[in-house]
DNA sequence: TTGTAAGCGTTATCAG
DNA sequence: CTGATAACGCTTACAA
């Protein structure tokens, strides 16, 4: 039914090797030839057979993207980034959706990729030694973004600054009584952004002298319905904070819920500041840390094909991008701080 | 490097055509045969090439799915769903993201699909004659999500009877002066959704004896910026509505932002309506028409493996999945209608 | 039930 | 600059 490279090469006169030559724009072939064979080529419609290619080649011209959840904010995002580099140079992009504990562990278990990707990319996954090894098995350029580790080409952004900024923000408005919502409880080594903001917040704490407790930090699985519960959590200990420093908007947006629910106004009551700069941030008014999201995939999607062309893994560990902290209506002074109260002014409701 | 099937056959004492049936569960080969093929395969740790097999045998057991933005909740959420079928059935995922109308353009210009699927998904995307001869042209089976297309395989809901329950929601209320904001302008011939819920508007507003007037329609393009933008336009003309419909949560939200800036309450001063039942529209509280969606992205990666699997296009054109209106808090009697107030509970807010 | 052998559509090596 | 020719790894009649 369609037309084959021997059918090119019949009709334009010259030798399979010749049009596969031409085609590719492979030098080694004169100018004259090449003309004939591309307009032979377009006249039959032909399209070169993925398969066929792949097979003599051994290159599959395609890239595995392995998402925790393709129905994220935070992933679609990056997603897009990845998706329009590799596009335009050309490659497939084979997606692989974990969503959840068994299909992530079905995942490792099957490593469905071994023998159809050129290179992968895995976006934000919680990565153990185990898993490292496991897509270290596969023998082909790896991208992270959201981690690091060693031998893999990564992007991130400074989770640490990031974090710091946000609870800077709030010790300066003058709150100490600061929450914290956290991602999940167990996060593997090589999955750093939970523990470095949580760091953060320790430091920013200790820096002003306040003693860490745990009753002032819940965990919030980085979903909405988690940040939701971490805050209900957190409503029902004994100190009630004056602040909360939730580690995704997600959480935040949850928290802000409950906080509301329970009958309590953000900002003048508990203050709210989240992490990300989702979508929805600027609609519900959120103070939030924001990072690059579509950038970091592109930037790793680019960092990954120089490396399939170069055959040089990266020299940087990973690559930095900056994050900001964006001020908006859901963080406010202490109540009754002599410090700042002065230079607040009330914000429109979003 | 890695072993081949001439490798397991070698070592199973067999030829490789009966390794080939063995691994492929077909029938024709003996238990105990089988039994130490597929012994040796995983001692040799085989994985079958699919370059190879689908070369030889002509399918690629890959699905192309065509998305106008992973971004967008929507997409995700029906990603999600068909991501589920299609990896359980032990397809592989393709996935193109248009992203806009460049991306869209050189998407039909090229077709990178050609000889790389077995069958194409695609997902809400505005199509008319000429895309639809494009896909067709592809002679592979082809499913829809959101539209409905003689000859494909399609899921959607009834966008009619949804739109009704939210239109009908709000006149029960008592609304009269109700605002609609719409998709976009020009909506391809295929892509019934927008066309089918302003049909729905306008009946509902007949059949209570209310005129339509332009005046009371903005277009906001499905996105949260434009249904702010819209709304804006709304409130800037001559008559000010007691109630909007938005043909989506995301221009909902947005319509619903404007309106606060304007000074005006939700839902005391402005009703609004949405369509989706956004992850977020509960947390704003927002009346909404829900749609099952990563239920509509399965049900059609269903039919289309169906289609695949027997040869026979699916018997309906396209199945409809139903909807339920969702009343929240943004939706509320119009002031001072005798009629229904009396029946108007305060609700706490969100 | 199993084996033989001819493809499937390219690429790549090596002559010419 | 161009052409034979041998892979690449599997599937599938067709035979046995």
């Amino acid at each position: 039914m369609s037309s084959t490279l021997d059918d090119v090469a019949r009709l334009a006169g010259v030798s399979p090797a010749t049009v596969s030559r031409a085609l590719r724009g492979l030098p080694r072939v004169s100018e004259v030839t090449r003309a004939r064979v591309v307009q032979v080529a377009d006249e039959l419609g032909y399209v070169i057979s993925p398969s066929g290619s792949r097979l003599a080649s051994g290159r599959t011209h395609t890239v595995g993207v392995v998402v925790p959840y393709v129905n994220r904010w935070f992933f679609g995002q990056v997603i897009t980034g990845v998706e329009s580099v590799l596009r335009a140079a050309g490659f497939d992009l084979l997606l692989y959706n974990l969503g959840g504990d068994a299909g992530r562990d079905r995942f490792f278990a099957e490593m469905p990729l071994r023998r159809r990707v050129d290179a992968v990319m895995v976006l934000s996954l919680p990565i153990g030694d185990a898993e490292a090894e496991a897509f270290r098995a596969l023998r082909v350029p790896i991208g992270l973004v959201g981690s690091a580790v060693e031998g893999f080409a990564g992007v991130r952004i400074d989770d640490v600054a990031g974090a710091t900024a946000a609870m800077r923000h709030l010790t300066h408005l003058g709150h100490r009584e600061i929450a914290l919502i956290s991602g999940g409880a167990d996060v593997p080594m090589h999955f750093t952004p939970p523990i470095d903001r949580r760091g953060a917040y320790l430091d920013v704490l200790d820096s002003v002298g306040v003693e860490y407790t745990p009753d002032l930090e819940a965990a919030g699985d980085f979903t909405m319905a988690g940040g939701e519960q971490a805050m209900g959590e957190l409503l029902g200990r004994s100190r009630r904070p004056t602040a909360v420093f939730a580690q995704s908007d997600e959480m935040a947006f949850g928290a802000m819920r409950t906080i509301r629910r329970a009958g309590l106004r953000v900002p003048e009551d508990i203050s709210v500041v989240g992490f990300d700069d989702h979508d929805m941030a600027d609609l519900l008014d959120l103070t939030t840390v924001r990072q690059p999201v579509v950038e970091q995939g592109a930037t790793a999607a680019t960092m990954l094909l120089d490396w399939l062309a170069s055959g040089e893994p990266p020299a940087e560990p990973a690559k930095v991008l900056p994050t900001r902290l964006i001020v908006r209506g859901s963080s406010a002074p202490l109540a009754g701080d002599p410090e700042t109260s002065r230079h607040h002014a009330p914000r429109p409701e979003a």
